[in-house]
DNA sequence: TGGCGTCGTGTTGACGTAAACATGGTGACC
DNA sequence: GGTCACCATGTTTACGTCAACACGACGCCA
């Protein structure tokens, strides 16, 4: 039930820390409410005495506009929701910083959600506390186990996902997982190398599938055989012990990793086994996290462009509260952004061993 | 000035995708406005019956509480505004996450600022921007470079800051910058290093300043040389043009970080110019990111509990907004809560060459 | 000089909600 | 059986802003 969760507002009730109004600064200024608000929105048609009286009552008073007046005028907040998971991590707090800067220059505000699992019920439970609040449009990254038809997400809100299973429900803007870890795998095997191993992430997670799926076609496009993959959970912790395993096995020569942080545990476990990186074994990420190029040795990684996912997410976000149309059937084509990935060779990959 | 930006509506205003109002429910169910009001607010004095035809009508027509105009009665949004700077950076991003856990608990949600620059007037304007009635209270997250002089907030607007620089004017909740850097140069003493040498984060960043001052009485205290300090910029990037340089000298046998990014580049730079860690030279960080165990060799930092900064700003917060007080005076003390640090021996630390 | 546009400013009303107050009906108690 | 308390519900009003309209003053041109 959308509207049966009783709101307490008593001791905020009680506060009261109204500030100044439109008719106090009138007051002030000895003039009517409507030739401040004129002056508030920066109109010309107030002459320069009349204005300079009003400004020097606002600035006397400390006034700014009330946003929930504006808004109930307006019927918009101009202001975006964002839902993001384990905001900490990976390349999520790059695409939020992305969202927010891309709606600062649109005017708008982003509100944060950051929720502690991906799965359709906690993520339908922040969009409906979200639209209890104060939003225009929604922004999902990540969604990864949410899946649309368990997706319960209030109407009339315009939404955008940042990856490629709401496709055909919502608009969707993503990197190029294919292609990024297409070019991974591809570049480990033009380096000479027999085969490439590989650290997915989770099985539940449609990126991670992604980028698994790319891995094993390029394989088997250059006739490689496909060894079984190793899966993970995206945090360093698992790559590490994924790399424990590699690392015993003296016929990997290659690893590609399905995000940085994996890669970083691959490369200590590499490291602890005493297996040269990239002599013994070449090693390459996903992400381009800060510190990927940082790493020892600097590590070759598939660079998601964040910033302009999060331009594109908020433009094509406003672009459905603008036109007061939910783009929520049509053309699946249409509905899918894909942004273009770069492979950035650093030093952890060379030809194996001889 | 405040109040001056014009802000254009015209595209949303001619949207108006408004949904169902109280009116629209009250005239299918043939009650009035107030009995929809009681229902939707969870009141119990309403009989039964009518309660069932309101929900009815509320079902059918798909009404949701106008958020803005529950705000404009109540005088709040149940939302506190951040400001970060540079959110994927360093341990903004688990404050952030943080705080945005603890606000949720409380039942507020988050709307959130990314600065470019910490300066006063760019925080300034982004905390009027965030202003007066669209957020309850305000969390400034390291606005390392503003004073309180010339930081214009708004007033009346409850503030707290996550560093020290405003203690005395506004409420603070940090880390314990001075015993983390103190424990860390004294850790390195007491492998029975001669002295600690330090790369330090800009100048004019409060953290920065105190950590360093810490690294330097800890020296004094036990009697070792000071030597000149090196300035890097918080970046992975600066650290490794520090590395580089204290790489070169055969003298430096252990070096204190301001920050985990710094480190790693101290580490790829030490790593490149053949200088075993810890062997010839011990390393150790601040902050504890996420990826810091898992460097080469997993990195000693100094771990600050973000989880614990993130929900004492926000008690602290709250406590303001709730009481209607804002601590803009008062006792220094009082206002500035120090969390303890812990610090973390990994591997990149050990006794010197023989 | 009279009519008419234009410009600066004031007045009215509406956005959706909920507190405060008003009303009318029911039952209890003396 | 009359008074009173109480309960469910309706009516009024205010929150702050801004669009629409109203109005008076001035200047222009016929």
């Amino acid at each position: 039930m959308r509207a049966g969760a009783p709101v307490r507002h008593e001791e905020v009730d009680a506060v009261e820390g109204r500030g100044p109004s439109l008719a106090d600064v009138a007051a002030l200024a000895g003039v009517s409410t409507q030739t401040v608000s004129r002056v508030s929105m920066g109109l010309d048609n107030v002459r320069p005495v009349t204005r300079d009286k009003v400004l020097a009552a606002m600035a006397q008073l400390g006034y700014a506009p009330n946003t929930a007046a504006r808004a109930l005028r307006y019927g918009s907040f101009r202001t975006i929701g964002v839902i993001a998971h384990r905001l900490a991590r990976t390349g999520e707090s790059r695409t939020v910083e992305a969202v927010v800067e891309a709606a600062r220059r649109e005017g708008y505000t982003v509100t944060l959600i950051d929720v502690e699992s991906p799965s359709s019920d906690v993520v339908s439970a922040a969009a409906t506390r979200l639209s209890h609040q104060a939003i225009d449009g929604l922004v999902i990254i990540r969604a990864e186990t949410a899946t649309p038809d368990t997706l319960a997400l209030p109407p009339r809100l315009p939404v955008v996902v940042s990856d490629s299973r709401f496709v055909g429900h919502h608009p969707a803007v993503g990197a190029d997982q294919t292609d990024g870890a297409r070019s991974a795998t591809q570049h480990l095997l033009d380096l000479g190398h027999r085969t490439v191993h590989h650290v997915a992430g989770p099985a539940d997670s449609i990126p991670a599938q992604l980028r698994a799926e790319a891995w094993r076609d390029a394989l088997v496009a250059a006739g490689s055989p496909v060894p079984e993959l190793v899966e993970g959970d995206w945090t360093a912790a698992s790559g590490y012990d994924a790399g424990r395993r590699l690392a015993a096995d003296p016929e990997v020569t290659a690893v590609f990793c399905a995000n940085d942080e994996m890669a970083a545990g691959v490369l200590r476990a590499l490291h602890e086994a005493g297996r040269a990186v990239p002599g013994d074994v070449s090693v390459v990420g996903f992400d381009d996290v800060l510190l990927a190029g940082y790493l020892w040795p600097p590590l070759t990684t598939v660079a998601q462009d964040f910033d302009e996912i999060g331009t594109r997410l908020v433009a094509r976000l406003l672009q459905q509260v603008r036109s007061g149309e939910i783009e929520d059937d049509g053309d699946a084509e249409d509905l899918h952004e894909v942004v273009p990935v770069s492979l950035l060779v650093r030093q952890s990959t060379a030809p194996p061993p001889a």
